[in-house]
DNA sequence: AATAAAAGTGGAACCGGTTCCATTATGTTT
DNA sequence: AAACATAATGGAACCGGTTCCACTTTTATT
């Protein structure tokens, strides 16, 4: 347990000041001589000294970590997020500092005062929908915040990187429509998420567009936690007039739903086609191969990390940001058409 | 952008010392009368005070964040660790710093480098098997290193997490030739890292176990990343006496390794019986709902994280310690009889 | 009531870096 | 060679907490 050398015993070792090794720590903060630059460096590398980041982000800490607040990383969405995140934090040399809410406000709370107190320079978030007054604090501090994902409506001025949940959900249904579908039923997330709202919207455009009759018994919002969407997946089929056709909307429900099916023995697509949003290599190996919408997770990653660390490399625009990128349908062969009514 | 309160404005707005306001902050360190504390604590809240991360670690630094290094986090298994450790972190106060090597060590030095920068109290990772003398300083300077799912045999000193590799490859294997396969091939990691070792070792041990020849054609390693599980597949089943049955014990690889199959046609499991290394729910999902051995994930990630805080609670024993965890064979539908040679 | 012990508080050094500013060494210009 | 700009360096304050120690006030002991 060897105690580590400070920058005044590296200045000690080489016969310089703490200012001089200061300075070849940081290049560019001010001139060294070359001799002296390269007797320093040998004495850091001999002594193994490293400088000591809590140290040096107490003197106008630069910007150097980034929060990332998700829901939970168990859902391969957000893990495949975190994944992107990291490498593309990584590769600007800042560091990531995961947390989980598991959709709880009061843990968002907490890991927010953290976030807090260790003064991150920005903070990429999957928010829970509540914490409204911490959400502002942080952006009066100068903290970067970006939503990812989801919003929160009552704070317009954060910036937001989502997917375009109205279009994709439309695209989605208008495919079933379009393969003769009359009786579409949704799986989406809670109503009280953007996500979920977007989502349902965007059926509801789709079904208008076709001139279709709206059913609310159509419409399910299951939570993101939990079997709920087992349990709605169990209502919509016994239903008196089933749907033929459905688009699984709450990606952290997409295998509960899916389970659900399996046994009860409905067969896909013959009695039921299924889009789901789901970007997992598995819904390619399922029997049949799953039609899906694709998440860009890469770039939602590289979207929000770039607004994280926005007013950090100083590009701080007046008005908040949106981003919408665009999902992508991919067809495969859960969908086919209605089987005629018996 | 307004500037943050420090603990001189509170101590100043309270009336009081800045040491009185240090001691409120920390309950314990020292005598505060109750009047004062709730004066104290009044004030931090008018003026919105949260105390500095970076200035308390200067000083003695408290352990209060922990490095996670994965290979990456887009792979299921790691994403549910990242999960379960971030939790368990969490519960007890512990902030995770998450990292990524994507197996590769040029980067995994480059992470170890920030992380000995930050002094973080303890490390959790999967190692790349190279970097020795850099783990070995982390330890000198009185990090606590545990490596989890795999292990450096040439740093015995260093704790482990791991599951009982030979053991779930050798009862896979068993439960295969049990069910009368004579040819039984195995896809693991590569030889290089001890996981990939250990279940070919598991998986020979069945096979003497149960008197079957070894065929080292059908031992195939194949990369964590990128598509070497498929090509070793498709190796196998070009081979003039093929399989009847099959260990995927690269995690990594299973969905590669199924999709080949898929491509290929392979019927499961009346041409070929299959167990896979993976707990992802999608398993149970597909057709037909294949057999697995699943890995404690929470048991890794409560080990793992008690390790990597021992030093700091003080339980440091002498020697190395290492947690090996029973998986679990789950018999689902993908093992079946092997069909008679034509 | 005198004395000892405990409680409450403040002053100041310290942690390990960064940075401003003054000072000295070196180089360029006329 | 004088005058001046520039390079290189060191001293010391500072960031925002923690902690040691000395000092004052209160409470307990006999």
């Amino acid at each position: 347990m060897q105690k580590q050398p400070t920058i005044r015993d590296v200045a000690a070792a080489a016969g310089v000041s703490v200012a001089v090794v200061s300075r070849v720590l940081n290049p560019g903060s001010g001139p060294v001589a070359e001799t002296t630059r390269g007797r320093v460096n040998e004495v850091m590398e001999t002594l193994g000294y490293h400088p000591r980041t809590a140290a040096r982000e107490l003197k106008h800490g630069p910007p150097t970590t980034l929060g990332l607040l998700l829901a939970d990383v168990s859902n391969p969405f957000f893990a495949r997020l975190a994944d992107q995140v990291v490498q593309e934090a990584h590769s600007r040399g800042i560091q990531v500092l995961l947390m989980t809410t598991q959709e709880d406000d009061q843990l968002e709370s907490e890991r927010l005062s953290t976030l807090i107190e260790r003064r991150v320079s920005g903070i990429i978030a999957t928010p829970t929908g509540n914490n409204l007054e911490i959400w502002k604090k942080l952006q009066d501090m100068g903290t970067d915040v970006v939503f990812v994902d989801r919003s929160i409506p009552a704070l317009p001025e954060v910036d937001v990187v989502t997917i375009n949940n109205i279009e994709s959900a439309r695209s989605a249904t208008a495919l079933l429509a379009a393969h003769g579908h009359r009786r579409i039923a949704i799986i989406s997330g809670p109503a009280t998420s953007t996500t979920g709202r977007d989502r349902i919207a965007g059926y509801r455009e789709a079904l208008e567009a076709a001139g279709l009759e709206q059913d609310d018994l159509l419409v399910r919002s299951a939570a993101f936690r939990g079997a709920a969407g087992g349990d709605a997946m169990t209502a919509l089929l016994n239903l008196d007039d089933p749907p033929t056709a459905l688009v699984v909307a709450n990606t952290a429900q997409v295998t509960a739903v899916l389970r659900r099916l399996a046994h009860a023995g409905v067969s896909i697509p013959d009695e039921l086609s299924v889009i789901v949003f789901e970007d997992s290599p598995w819904t390619e190996l399922m029997t049949p191969p799953l039609t899906i919408v694709r998440q860009p997770i890469d770039l939602l990653a590289r979207h929000s990390v770039q607004l994280a660390l926005s007013r950090a490399s100083g590009k701080s625009s007046g008005k908040p940001t949106v981003v919408r990128v665009d999902a992508e349908l991919i067809e495969r062969s859960s969908v086919g058409r209605p089987r005629v009514r018996t």
